[in-house]
RNA sequence: GGCGCCUUGGCGGAGUGGUUACGCAGAGGUCUGCAAAACCUUUUACACCGGUUCAAUUCCGGUAGGCGCCUCCA
């Protein structure tokens, strides 16, 4: 298995700690609102990679924490935060608002057959181990107090800059933000925020340095810590994580345990919609309910993601999905087709005969090579980075074989190997029931039909089978059914 | 202002120093009781200008355009 490393800069081989045991970090939502097609982006890929892992015959421990608390309007923790704004605009509290859009996220997770995590902590249940996090940092020698909190002074850690390649006097001469003037560096950050005097939070708690919340960066470090050691073997997040929220965990972690806080880092880039990032502001965050609302399904939405590499800035458009939909409709055709095995008689003839040939039997034949090769490439697609579109482009190799030749009995295993590769691996379950013996019958029916000439009742027996959910299409071989 | 990325045919999207990616859509054709498919064909695709090379879409340099982060955001 194969992955590209923010930290290295190359495409590493993931080798975990404890093998078979791979433990795993994502950065999960700020339950403030309902969360975009761009967040989903970053879920499906990261559940991609969890579901490759296992494949690779590792044992995957995935945590993905929700930030319910601390979030600041801005990642370098300035502004108001995030929660607290949200629960004034909808008229509730910050705990409200969080409960209400982390079981919105949770639901979200389900709709999108995205894999659960084996944890999902949530910041404020992990208050004492932000603040005894703070208190180790504290008694190293990394922070200092302001008159609104604990700040860590990023200028105490060597490398700060590394991760991210930042040039921090250029930060320096580029910032367009008013920061805090009591900070002593620029990159340096917020690790516990007091309550401001002139109004009380919905969230706050005691600390040893007053009552107040804790910096954003602080909970991820503090529960990745808490649910997979001091070392994780991957930890994930979005691109725009790398400069300030990741930069601030390793420094964090890293001061706190003097050991490497994640083996590999992997980012998951963007994805744009009409050739723009999607912000609020700009008003084009579309939402699951956006896509159903429009008659797509959000397995076509999950293919749709998957159409792409993660680590290219992606574009979203209602015709790219539409694609997508058509493209998963042709698939699960084929799947169908899984019931229909028909040996194409050009295939017959040009099996080799003879008792001197006997040995070259079907395996042999390129036909089914063509399968296995399939196969063998979707796998390996897969774990050379979570390459998705080349391993879209393997069902393809084999599905177009079975459309152009025939459904043979050699295509069979490649195909059901395919379907449960997509389904265990992609997470597309295209795997369907077989017609009903009744069912069957009516296709015969129709069949001898045809044979007599009798349009009226062969049409009026395919409307039957219409109305239960099977279409026909006629081919010189027979009738071949499909769901509709 | 600083840092970084990208530019492939109507759209989406891989990949490669010389051989069809792939999907969706469009056009023409074959087939067809109807329907639906399928099959075949199809528009000189790799931003521009130089360089390296026997050969560049694929490597190097520059130009133009777009995008991202530093600020709402995965």
């Amino acid at each position: 298995m194969k992955l590209y490393n923010t930290l290295t800069a190359k495409i590493d081989d993931i080798a975990p700690l404890n093998p078979p045991r791979v433990t795993v970090y994502t950065c999960g939502p700020t339950v403030y609102d309902y969360p975009h097609i761009g967040n989903w982006f970053t879920f499906i890929r990261y559940d991609l990679l969890v579901r490759t892992l296992k494949a690779a015959g590792l044992e995957p421990e995935w945590v993905m924490n929700i930030t319910d608390v601390g979030h600041l309007v801005s990642d370098a923790d300035e502004g108001e935060d995030k929660l607290e704004k949200g629960a004034r605009r909808e008229g509730k509290t910050a705990w409200d608002v969080a409960t209400f859009y982390a079981n919105y996220f949770q639901n979200g997770l389900r709709r999108l057959n995205i894999t659960r995590p084996a944890h999902l902590p949530k910041a404020t249940d992990h208050i004492p181990e932000q603040i005894a996090l703070v208190e180790q940092l504290e008694a190293k020698g990394y922070t200092y107090t302001t008159g609104d909190g604990i700040y860590y002074d990023t200028s105490k850690f060597e490398g700060y800059a590394s991760f991210a390649r930042l040039d921090l006097d250029a930060l320096q001469a580029g910032a367009r933000v008013e920061h805090n003037p009591e900070k002593r560096n620029i990159s340096d950050f917020a690790l516990w925020k007091f309550s401001p005097a002139d109004h009380q939070r919905d969230m706050e708690w005691d600390s040893p340095w007053g009552k107040g919340f804790p910096g954003w960066h602080l909970e991820c470090s503090a529960m990745c810590m808490k649910y997979l050691g001091e070392t994780v073997d991957i930890h994930s997040g979005g691109i725009d994580h790398v400069p300030v929220h990741h930069t601030n965990e390793i420094a964090q972690s890293e001061a706190a345990t003097g050991k490497r806080f994640a083996s590999y880092w992997v980012h998951t880039n963007h994805v744009t919609v009409e050739g723009e990032k999607i912000s609020k502001s700009l008003g084009n965050s579309i939402t699951l309910e956006d896509i159903e609302k429009k008659g797509f399904s959000l397995t076509a939405f999950r293919l749709h993601v998957l159409e792409s590499h993660y680590r290219s800035q992606s574009k979203f458009s209602w015709d790219a999905l539409e694609a997508a939909q058509n493209r998963l409709k042709r698939w699960q055709e084929i799947a169908d087709r899984r019931w229909q095995v028909v040996q194409p008689q050009h295939f017959l003839e040009s099996l080799p005969t003879g008792p001197e040939e006997s040995d070259k039997t079907e395996a042999e034949h390129p036909y089914t090579k063509l399968g296995t090769q399939a196969v063998a490439q979707f796998k390996h697609a897969l774990q050379n980075d979570l390459d998705t579109p080349k391993a879209l482009a393997a069902v393809e190799l084999l599905f177009a074989a079975i459309e152009q030749n025939g459904m043979a009995s050699f295509y069979l295993s490649a195909l059901t190997q395919l379907l449960q590769q997509m389904q265990y691996v992609l997470g597309i379950d295209l795997f369907s029931d077989d017609i009903t013996t009744a069912q069957k019958a009516v296709i015969g029916q129709r069949e001898a039909a045809r044979e007599n000439k009798n349009w009226a009742a062969s049409d009026s027996l395919r409307d039957q089978l219409q109305a239960q959910g099977i279409g026909l299409r006629d081919t010189p071989q027979g009738a071949i059914w499909y769901h509709l």
